[in-house]
DNA sequence: GGGCTGACCTACT
DNA sequence: CAGTAGGCCAGCC
């Protein structure tokens, strides 16, 4: 993917309004919301999108974790769609890089979908607001 | 300026 | 439970 190519205004470059909920703003709070998502644990896109903020929709959030930059560690591996399952084509690289990682971490998969009512992070709001750490799966 | 695509979601049939 | 329809909005042609 190219950076926007050929950006070279330097009017569009300096003059962001981070008051407003731009694109930009808002997908920053994505990735502060996935980088709030502690280990052994998934989001689904619906989820981040609604806890990023209000005019939050699921593609967004797709959207936001390819605009961020690869120097930004981002667990992108912990947000899955609705149905438990990676959003990837089971051909695709990034699909076993996942599900690797995933679980790496703890996640085990039924079948070919991950039980969100163990692994779903349900305290997600509840971390962000207080930092209160979620209560592992037993 | 319009039209198609996409790491999606919800609801309905 | 599988398939369809509508909605969502930034990027790219």
């Amino acid at each position: 993917m190219k950076p926007i190519g050929s950006q070279n205004d330097p009017a569009q470059m300096e003059d962001v309004h981070p008051e407003k909920t731009d694109f930009q703003t808002w997908a920053r709070n994505v990735c502060q919301v996935i980088q709030g998502i502690p280990r052994g644990h998934v989001l689904t896109y619906g989820e981040v999108a609604r806890l990023a903020g209000p005019g939050g929709s699921a593609r967004r959030v797709s959207m936001a974790m390819r605009y961020a930059p690869k120097g930004v560690k981002l667990p992108w591996h912990r947000v899955i769609n609705s149905q438990g399952k990676i959003s990837f084509p089971p051909d695709s690289p990034y699909f076993s890089e996942q599900k690797k990682k995933l679980e790496r971490e703890g996640v085990r998969f039924k079948g070919d979908a991950i039980d969100l009512q163990r692994f779903g992070y349900q305290g997600a709001l509840d971390a962000l607001l207080w930092g209160i750490p979620p209560a592992g799966p037993s």
